[in-house]
DNA sequence: ACCTGAACACCGTTCAAGT
DNA sequence: ACCTGAACACCGTTCAAGT
């Protein structure tokens, strides 16, 4: 299938711009459950023409998330370079969290990706599972991670981690003490 | 404040008896997001009357989980009797867990019940909390449990790991093998 | 005292009319 | 070709009218 697309009228290249911009910030603000009316109104544009740039709340989320998405894939590559697989492991483990995190309330949509192959999301998301599972293996091969971990678990914790992030200081707690637990259960022991 | 109550009219609390099942089944089939009106319409009584006997969603779903709630302090009491207090607080956990996963989608409200004292989750949800402190108290001063985990962050795992456990079939993996990932970081080895 | 269902508000989504 | 905003649908929530 063609590709082309590009060759936007000026305004319209425009909207798009401004759609963009109002929806980061609504979503970094109030999380991506946030209204789209709204997010319209703060772009100056009919709510008509929010859904001719983006018929669905996942296509404007995929959108948003590619700046993101290519910092990490990046980091995948700096994490493939290391010499200690189960470093590597951890690194890109990271990094993955962090792009979770992009915006509260990312998780369930990416999951919800996973399943239904038809999001905009899924084959990005199905690109971090494949990574997980490239630097897994290779961890597990050089006995620095547990035989027993499957990659799909070790990304489902990611998300359950991210999901939670949000929540952390109001619990009294920390993000970090929480990747702390969940960082503990897939390393073999010392 | 009194807290009498009771004295309903017959057909009030039939309805209320209706409404319960029927909420129950609902929530059960398609989590707790589903819609009121819906749960009106098949327990037979008008939104009003739903809106009557249970003002708000939280209220509706903090009636449904007494039984469930109910269930876990009776295992907590449980745990509490075994010797080894390592293991009195994975029994108490895992119970826990099983509570937390009783409706898909319950994790969110019994988080976001911690922070608004307000709302009718909150004392039980401080309850849960309480407990799994104490339990991990007596497992640190045995040795059996890091010094360094709060029960706090033990708390927000275990509901992280019941948010996810929702998909962990669609992704491959199983609630086991993710409790298995949790289950780790607490313990001190060996 | 309690119930009903129409009414209102809010928001996602579509589409006829405009430029 | 693209934009606008009114229109429709859906659902949560309230309340006047009924018994």
């Amino acid at each position: 299938m063609d590709r082309k697309q590009l060759p936007l009228r000026a305004d319209a290249r425009r909207n798009r711009e401004r759609i963009l911009n109002a929806a980061a910030r609504h979503f970094a603000a109030q999380g991506i459950d946030t209204s789209l009316e709204e997010i319209a109104k703060a772009a100056g544009v009919g709510s008509g023409t929010l859904y001719r740039h983006f018929p669905s709340r996942d296509l404007l989320l995929a959108a948003l998330l590619r700046d993101s998405q290519e910092k990490l894939l990046a980091q995948a590559e700096a994490a493939r370079k290391i010499d200690h697989p189960g470093t590597a492991l951890q690194v890109w483990l990271k990094a993955l969290q962090s792009h979770l995190r992009t915006f509260s309330g990312l998780p369930a949509p990416l999951l919800a990706a996973i399943k239904e192959q038809a999001s905009p999301l899924a084959t990005s998301c199905q690109d971090l599972l494949s990574i997980t599972e490239e630097l897994l293996v290779q961890a597990q091969e050089e006995g620095q991670a547990k035989a027993s971990v499957a990659a799909s678990t070790l990304f489902l914790g990611a998300l359950a981690s991210a999901w939670a992030a949000d929540h952390a200081e109001a619990l009294g707690t920390t993000e970090e003490a929480l990747d702390a637990l969940l960082a503990q259960g897939y390393l073999t022991e010392k």
